[in-house]
DNA sequence: ATGTCCCAGTCTCTGGGA
């Protein structure tokens, strides 16, 4: 079985990589984040033309998380309980997580609130919102099934999965309570599924479009895969489709500022 | 690194988010 993440920038403006991607790569499960497209206006039939299933939560031209499936999907999730919303606590939740399984895998995709800087209230609710995916996945990660929760983190765990942890001193994404949450959650009985390395010392999965950085190596590895023990057993490959994120070619459809990951299991 | 990309609305430009 082959499962992905992949945070895609808008599905719309992505739809032409992304079925170009399936047909090349041939994923079984997909976790898209960052769909940015309405809820009726999701291309459900495209995707099923192209062999997938699909369930999606929208929210508008921001957030939005879909779950594309050839293998089945049962048991689907579009909300995570208790999660506060923003810039209010009490005010509806953001499309950011939605879960189902596939095969008798449990897959659940997460967009991670961004933070923005250390001290905006975003950072706040980025934290508050790690807690509340930490509280609901603790039965999920202790099953004997298979699980996997993964997708756009917005935390780099180490200091070697940034280009250069100089450059962070005042950022979001490497501070010390966003890689506790991070650490809260593998604690659950979760393992990362680091990515081989694709080019370069790093596993990078995230490059700015600005200023150049995808040429220069300034990236971040910030989408991530947590396993369970009875999917990280099953492991045989996980690696970064750098490919993925490279520009297009005059005429062709322009990539995400993410890169997909990949993992292969052997079940 | 902030030299780009994406979206919607104010709609052939602007502002916000990443």
């Amino acid at each position: 079985m082959r499962i992905a993440t992949w945070n895609v920038n808008s599905l719309p403006a992505r739809m032409p990589r992304l079925l170009a991607w399936l047909a090349d790569t041939g994923p079984d499960v997909v976790v898209l984040q960052e769909t940015k497209i309405a809820q009726d206006a999701f291309p459900a039939d495209e995707l099923a033309a192209a062999g997938y299933e699909s369930v999606h939560r929208g929210q508008g031209r921001w957030n939005g998380v879909a779950l594309l499936s050839r293998v089945g999907l049962d048991g689907v999730e579009t909300e995570l309980p208790d999660v506060p919303g923003f810039p209010d606590p009490a005010d509806p939740p953001e499309a950011r997580y939605i879960a189902a399984t596939c095969a008798g895998v449990r897959v659940a995709g997460v967009y991670v609130p961004n933070g923005r800087t250390p001290t905006d209230p975003h950072y706040d609710y980025k934290l508050a919102w790690l807690a509340a995916l930490t509280r609901h996945l603790g039965p999920a990660a202790a099953a004997v099934e298979p699980f996997a929760v993964m997708g756009d983190f917005n935390v780099a765990p180490t200091d070697a999965d940034v280009w250069d942890i100089a450059e962070f001193a005042q950022s979001t994404h490497v501070t010390e309570p966003e890689r506790q949450a991070l650490a809260d959650l593998r604690a659950l009985g979760l393992s990362d599924v680091v990515p081989t390395i694709s080019k370069g010392p790093h596993p990078y999965t995230f490059w700015d479009y600005r200023g150049g950085a995808f040429h220069k190596a300034f990236g971040m590895r910030i989408d991530l895969v947590y396993g369970n023990a009875a999917f990280t057993e099953h492991v045989r490959a996980a690696y970064v489709d750098r490919d993925a994120r490279k520009p297009g070619v005059r005429g062709t459809p322009a990539p995400s500022d993410h890169a997909p990951v990949v993992v292969d299991l052997d079940l």
